[in-house]
DNA sequence: CGTAAAGTTGAATTCTTTCAAACACGGTGG
DNA sequence: CCACCGTGTTTGAAAGAATTCAACTTTACG
């Protein structure tokens, strides 16, 4: 179904794509940002619906992303598919362990994409030579983790309504400082299967769903475009708190 | 219902719970791991369902646990709570992405434990002096992500079987380390109504459960003693690999 | 020994899935 | 320009899984 990754260009210089403007980079002084630069080994731009790696190889390279979307999922031996994140602009990709140690999940593009890429093996180098950046890639990744936390109260313990509501809430304020002339219709990628594998659901049972969410005017979304109607009863629908998902200001 | 934290011993130097023998400094020799002592800032002793932080309040220190079970967990507006994961001896506690930021969870212990307690303040600074300390903290953090997919795939993806099989099998295969005389007995402090929290579902439905796998032979439980009966058809069922939950091995 | 917490069970209901069939839409090639 | 095709969306009906409610039993503990 889906075709291997297919990476371009990785020797090109990164002139599309600053270090300064990536997440991780945000905070550091000029003069660390320049230092930085040199463990990045190039950047690649892929089309949708690319693999970027699979969970059970062994994958050596971190990634930052630059532009689109990515999403990271696990897939069953039944076939079926958990979706845990969607990657956006700025957000670190494939942060593993260990760099022996098989990938346990899979990335995938869902819309074109612009990666910068770093060799796994610099990043020993770059934590004892930087601690700072060592410290902004902990920070980042216990963001991670408690976005993955609050999945897993959408998951475990909201029903259907509740459980869409806190995605297209939580998608909308990650997508919202990304570009800043959005109103209230931002674009979505995913698909009704993609969303019903993100939050626990059948395809079937997230279509009937949206269509009750879109009657009682809390969201429209069709064409990969999503508009939040009506914001308060949403937030209030999805238990949502901006804390728990929002970049957090780093140290 | 659930009492304060009754922290004690906050000074005392701890000769109890050598660092050496915590998770994160396993691999740092020995000349490194006194030096990383001064960050400590003493060690408490907690009885059974105390609570540690709750979510909401601003919480200053950082936590390895050297002795017992602790509990992270959510609680929703309803009532409703999701118990994220289950905090053993050697693992990381409260690792929040900003000291400012209120905790979005709350911890509780479920048995007498002991923690290892160091302020937060002293972190930035361990990590300028101690790189190797910040790529443990680094991979810890990230091994705390891999767990987290882990549940969502069980929690988004598996029927009340798959899911209890799965969390019986992480919780035997975190203790085994631990406890080395250990057959196929464990102990287990779980309440029917923890699991069900833990698993997204309810108690009712987990006694059912837990009633069906013993009537196949599969798991025993009772008086908070754990016996894998048939582990091969245990780990089949819950699509159990070892991989996703151990300890992988560190740098 | 008494009380609170934890575990057990049945019956009815609700939520979600499954299966099956259409429908809509965007591209491609004739 | 239109027919065709694949992917994605929509809907109905029936079956299945999990929850709710309520009552009862057992266990833990002071």
């Amino acid at each position: 179904m889906n075709t291997r990754a297919k990476k371009t260009n990785h020797q090109t210089p990164c002139t599309l794509c600053p270090v300064r403007q990536l997440g991780i980079f945000q905070r550091l002084p000029e003069a660390e940002v320049i230092k930085v630069q040199q463990y990045r080994s190039g950047q690649c731009v892929l089309p949708a619906k690319t693999l970027i790696y699979r969970q059970g190889e062994v994958h050596n390279h971190l990634y930052t992303v630059f532009t689109g979307w990515v999403m990271l999922y696990k897939t069953l031996s039944n076939g079926s598919r958990q979706i845990l994140r969607y990657v956006l602009a700025g957000d670190f990709l494939s942060f593993q362990p260990d760099a022996r140690v098989p990938m346990t999940h899979s990335a995938q593009t869902l819309t074109e994409t612009t990666l910068c890429v770093f060799p796994r093996q610099n990043l020993m180098q770059l934590f004892n030579e930087h601690p700072e950046v060592a410290a902004q890639i902990t920070l980042i990744t216990a963001r991670d983790i408690t976005l993955s936390y609050e999945y897993l109260v959408n998951i475990g313990r909201k029903n259907a309504r509740e459980r869409l509501a806190f995605l297209f809430l939580e998608i909308y304020h990650r997508v919202l400082p990304q570009t800043p002339e959005t109103g209230t219709t931002i674009t979505f990628p995913l698909t009704q299967e993609d969303i019903a594998d993100t939050v626990g659901l059948t395809l079937v049972h997230v279509n009937r769903t949206l269509r009750s969410l879109r009657e009682e005017g809390l969201v429209q979304l069709s064409h990969h475009k999503l508009t939040i109607l009506d914001y308060p009863r949403l937030v209030s629908l999805a238990g949502f708190n901006l804390q728990s998902v929002m970049n957090q200001p780093l140290l």
